[in-house]
DNA sequence: TTTCAATGGTGGCATATGCCAATAATTCGT
DNA sequence: ACGAATTATTGGCATATGCCACCATTGAAA
């Protein structure tokens, strides 16, 4: 009876994020599958895609990602040959992402695979309370919970 | 102009949930982190404190995730003496799990950051909005994106 | 210009998650 | 009771992500 009683997680916004994006991220990557593409790299590719020639930091800073961990998800992308990088010949500290043309094909045929997973979902979540839900979470990402001591 | 032409991956639900999820992660994170345990760790511990001594399947399918990945997640915890299995004695495949005193010592220890994350995040982000987001993030754990043959 | 702090990445290590192929323990049909 | 089908886990391998330490390049100060 415990259980019952007790909140249970239900209330952790942070856990119930990560369930929903659990759930959600397998049903993508299942349409997804066929092109061989995970759901993340195909975002990848997308966000490189519609970037010119971004720089890791700026892929980084569009997704709220760590640019380690940006590095880390690159390397398969790189490896399979869908995206090459190249050091930007103004400073060379920077480095800079775009597709191959082997890329751009794989892109557009996970695109295909993505527009039925993304209508298919909105047809059963709603496409009203999907756009909310987007804004919502838009608003997430973009806050600025301020960070802790930053003695200037 | 590309990039002010081309329509961007916050149409993308998956993309948007993964992304709010990475930026709310590091929040609950970084507020936990005195504690020694990640968001993650904290949920689980939880999750096994209000279930009666669950199985390792019952937990999975609470949270909406693979069994293999919760044995994966469990074995840090069990490292640091948190929790413990153990054979169901009427079903020996079963494996049930459970805190050990440590282990509820750390979780108490962990609630109180918990609240702290929780508490801020809602007062920012607004505790009506929170609770409908959770709401709708609920649905999306529930949906049943019906498996492709299943030919019964 | 020599030096040094700041910027942008990479590599190593650790957790989070998933899929698939064993394994072990049960259950069931005959 | 025996072997096939089923269930509950574990292990191996791969991607997703983060933190921290370290290296290369710049830009600015002395």
């Amino acid at each position: 009876m415990s259980q019952t009683t007790l909140p249970g997680l239900a209330l952790c916004n942070n856990a119930m994020l990560r369930r929903a994006t659990r759930k959600l991220g397998q049903f993508y990557d299942d349409v997804l599958a066929p092109s061989g593409l995970k759901a993340t790299q195909q975002g990848l590719l997308y966000q490189i895609h519609i970037g010119n020639e971004p720089t890791m930091g700026a892929i980084a800073a569009a997704l709220v990602m760590d640019l380690s961990a940006l590095g880390h998800t690159l390397k398969p992308l790189i490896r399979d040959g869908y995206i090459e990088t190249f050091s930007d010949p103004a400073d060379r500290r920077i480095r800079r992402v775009r597709l191959t043309s082997q890329g751009r094909i794989k892109l557009e045929e996970a695109l295909k695979l993505w527009q039925v997973a993304q209508q298919r979902f909105e047809e059963m979540f709603g496409k009203e309370q999907a756009a909310s839900l987007r804004a919502a979470l838009d608003e997430i990402a973009a806050l600025d919970f301020d960070v802790p001591p930053a003695a200037s």
